[in-house]
DNA sequence: GGGTGTGTTTCGAAATTCGAAACACACCGT
DNA sequence: ACGGTGTGTTTCGAATTTCGAAACACACCC
């Protein structure tokens, strides 16, 4: 086993000796499925199960380790039911990815099809 | 080998089968170092070994495959002195790819560090 | 030629991800 | 009490991805 890279703000991160915010970020959502796990539970609560089924792919193996990822970031949190829901922090986050909804379109029309 | 995967709109991609575009963009933007080669290309044409040494842990052997594919994808070029630079669409990406970093610093700030 | 500066490929080792199975614990109807 | 079903969760070997260092190829210049 080994041990589980945290990445927050503020201390050394994969490919960062600075520990700038942003590069934090960047490597969270350099992890795969990390910014799909974000996406899908912008509607709301979502149980890990359901997560599983919307992220056609995804294992549960990984999942929960972007979960605890997710949570030791403050971007998530479980709630009383068991169900995964973002804190104010990851909604923004979310927010912050909005953008590239729309930016994935013009990606699509413009690769002409 | 294994054969390289497109990550491109309008057919299959890893973790969806509808292709819609953001999920091709979340697949492409899920591999390590996508996001990050993008943010250091936003300032500029830059050269190979000046990404290397930009991005402190990337292994050249990823950055190419990394340049492969963010050319496939229509995002990157290489221009005629050998740097590689952002494409319109590349651009328009890292421009909505912006409110990341605003968002990193208040994540860094809430924190509290 | 011999240096130095590029971009690039190779390939074995290490780390990550997959995938399926199983576990644990609720709840519900009989 | 007993299945059955629905959760969240862990385990572990196999497959894939990433690392890391070395080397290659090709310019340019002294």
């Amino acid at each position: 086993m080994t041990a589980r890279v945290r990445s927050v703000p503020g201390r050394p991160v994969r490919g960062s000796t600075t520990g700038r915010p942003v590069m934090a970020a960047m490597d969270l959502l350099g992890r795969r499925w990390t910014l799909r796990v974000l996406w899908e539970l912008r509607v709301g609560p979502v149980g890990a199960r359901a997560l599983l089924a919307a992220c056609d792919g995804l294992s549960s193996s990984v999942l929960y380790e972007r979960l605890r990822d997710l949570t030791d970031a403050s971007l998530v949190v479980q709630i009383d039911n068991g169900e995964y829901d973002l804190t104010s922090l990851g909604r923004e986050l979310g927010d912050s990815l909005q953008p590239l909804d729309a930016w994935a379109r013009r990606w699509s029309k413009a690769l002409d099809r």
